[in-house]
RNA sequence: UGGCCCAUGGUGUAAUGGUAACACUCCGGUUUUUGGUACCGUCAUUCUAGGUUCGAGUCCUAGUGGGCCAACCA
């Protein structure tokens, strides 16, 4: 119903009116297409979500095809990443596919482009012939081995295939047009010469097809109808085109090519090379470090695959650059964790507390909500004693009447427990505070009815108590570069605008129900953030991530003075 | 001395020739045993100049600004 009423983005006017005029519904088709050599971002994510979503809205198969056509660069284990992290965000492909699955076919038809004359062997190097390209504003010059005869580029094809020739001594190069305004017209090449082993082919081939003689033909092998890249590729059209028309068959469908912009997301880069690059210059500790834009990244620092959908769908699918604010994808994080995380209690920075009027010794279990949100998720005991830990900032000797926690002679209450007063505090010798002596009035007690536990005090603060606390380390993140905008600044490289503080680590104290989180557990700690159990913890050391604080109106308070 | 793409609040998207809408951010407020959540409110002469039209964010022209194109990468 609701379905009706939003409005489409630009792809799906375009498939729309496709289904209007020559397309059936049942001719639809999608791909998701990455090349395996590295693990997919936030920014595939929105293709990722874009490609299936097309999907799920008409109906229709979606591959997960691997363009593995170089080598050099790819490698199983990102083939694996890849799967999961699509499965993760909760897509299923219609069939899984490889476009080295099509070698003998693209070679086949590239025998035929030969003895049609459009296409040469070429045997020069790749500085002569980038020689000849000419320029954006100057048409290239044609290749002295443009015009070789059909047998002679025949058996030097051959020749490539069987492994007679080195690295860089032959290529394939389509004839095209080497005054072409459009540089990739200019005679682009289609194959090289690589001794090289592929992750699946092994040594079968050492010739591999490039790019754009692969994807377009992949695109039609598989019926593909709408093939949707970033806009980088627009200029590539016009090839793709070129070579559909040298093998298509009118009967069959013939795929289209439409461009997107690429999302960017501020504060980070999302480049697989430059991922890659943080990745062996070791800024951070692999491709799923809680800091990355990578989904292993996203996921390890706890974000949800619904947060991340929902991000897509709200950034939508435009043509115009842009840089979009973290502040979105954050938001679309706490808006899912809210709705889904128990609530616990966890000290960060602690400063003790004593209750002078608490009985020596004695000790006692509160129920605690486990959510306002969700009252399925029931209630848990938490346990409190004479001596506690609050946060340091919660306790102020003197303040104005806008800080709503414990200061000398305030009344602040302990969350689902009692209302305390703070009467006295110690200092060590350089002043600073390491103890509060507080008073509880035994009849505040959370949910007991008492005329006292009805009292409205200003604050509610979160505690520990601290003979029944756990310790964990916790592992704070912050931005990966101080730069909004890291790779677009003239002049400067993006790792000039690394972030040095993006990790903090630190031992936190927490109620004692977390004694046996498990990895990939997310809690909300009160009036703190979201954490998630790290893939590291162990029983005897957790390890929680930070994914994102809650939003904090306090800090904004102060910052105004 | 070229070709192509793009231009709507701080950000991202919508309005399909007919009242500039939605979300986030920011700012202000209500509720609250999380300074969270929820809820309410403020924030735009649609890059500029011409033109077509009863009517232009939308169509046309020019300008301005931004982006892409010269890897045996994808």
């Amino acid at each position: 119903m609701s379905e009706t009423s939003k409005s489409l983005n630009f792809i799906e006017q375009i498939i729309e009116e496709d289904l209007e005029k020559d397309y059936s519904q049942s001719n639809l088709r999608f791909r998701f297409p990455p090349e395996p050599n590295g693990y997919l971002h936030i920014g595939h994510a929105s293709s990722i979500c874009l490609n299936f979503g097309l999907g799920l809205r008409y109906k229709a198969p979606v591959n997960l095809r691997f363009d593995d056509t170089n080598p050099a660069k790819e490698e199983q284990e990102f083939v694996d990443a890849i799967k999961k992290d699509v499965s993760w965000l909760g897509f299923n492909w219609d069939t899984e596919r490889y476009a080295s699955d099509y070698f003998q076919q693209l070679y086949d038809w590239a025998v035929l482009l030969i003895k049609d004359g459009k296409a040469y062997v070429d045997s020069q190097s790749s500085e002569e012939m980038a020689e000849q390209k000419g320029t954006p504003t100057e048409p290239g010059v044609n290749s002295p081995y443009r015009n070789r005869s059909v047998e002679e580029n025949l058996s030097l094809f051959e020749a490539m295939k069987k492994g007679e020739f080195k690295e860089g001594s032959h290529v394939l190069r389509a004839k095209i047009d080497m005054a072409s305004t459009n540089m990739l017209m200019r005679d682009p090449i289609m194959y090289r010469v690589l001794h090289r082993a592929h992750h699946r082919t092994n040594t079968d081939w050492c010739i591999y097809p490039m790019y754009d003689w692969t994807h377009g033909e992949s695109d039609y092998i598989e019926q593909v109808s709408h093939s949707l890249c970033t806009l980088e590729f627009l200029p590539h059209r016009e090839l793709y085109d070129w070579f559909l028309d040298q093998v298509v068959d009118p009967k069959k469908l013939r795929p289209k090519q439409r461009e997107f912009a690429r999302r960017n997301l501020s504060h980070t880069v999302v480049s697989k090379r430059k991922l890659a690059q943080l990745v062996e210059q070791k800024v951070v500790k692999g491709w799923d470090d809680p800091r990355m834009p990578t989904i292993s990244g996203l996921r390890r620092r706890g974000y949800t695959p619904d947060a991340i959908r929902n991000f897509a769908d709200t950034i939508g699918i435009a043509k115009r650059d842009n840089l979009i604010d973290v502040s979105l994808l954050e938001f679309h994080v706490r808006e899912d964790l809210n709705k889904i995380t128990p609530r616990v209690m966890g000290v960060l920075d602690p400063l003790k507390v004593v209750i002078t009027n608490y009985p020596e010794g004695k000790e006692e279990w509160l129920e605690a909500e486990n959510s306002p949100e969700d009252e399925s998720l029931g209630s848990r005991q938490v346990p409190f004693s004479g001596e506690l830990y609050i946060e340091k900032a919660d306790f102020k000797e003197q303040a104005n009447k806008k800080f709503f926690r414990l200061k000398l002679g305030g009344e602040v209450r302990l969350k689902n427990g009692y209302i305390i007063k703070a009467e006295s505090c110690t200092k060590d010798t350089d002043g600073n505070i390491i103890e509060v002596q507080c008073t509880y009035d035994p009849k505040s007690k959370s949910g007991s009815g008492t005329p006292e536990s009805l009292r409205r005090v200003k604050g509610t603060l979160h505690w520990v108590s601290t003979k029944h606390a756990v310790p964990a380390e916790i592992r704070l993140y912050d931005r990966l570069f101080t730069h909004e905008s890291p790779d677009t600044q003239k002049d400067k490289d993006f790792m000039e605008f690394i972030n040095p503080n993006s990790l903090e680590v630190i031992t936190g104290y927490l109620e004692p129900s977390l004694k046996d989180a498990k990895a990939g557990e997310r809690f909300q700690f009160q009036r703190i953030g979201y954490f998630c159990v790290d893939r590291e913890t162990a029983p005897e050391k957790l390890i929680f991530n930070k994914t994102v604080g809650l939003r904090d109106s306090w800090a904004k308070i102060q910052q105004k003075g």
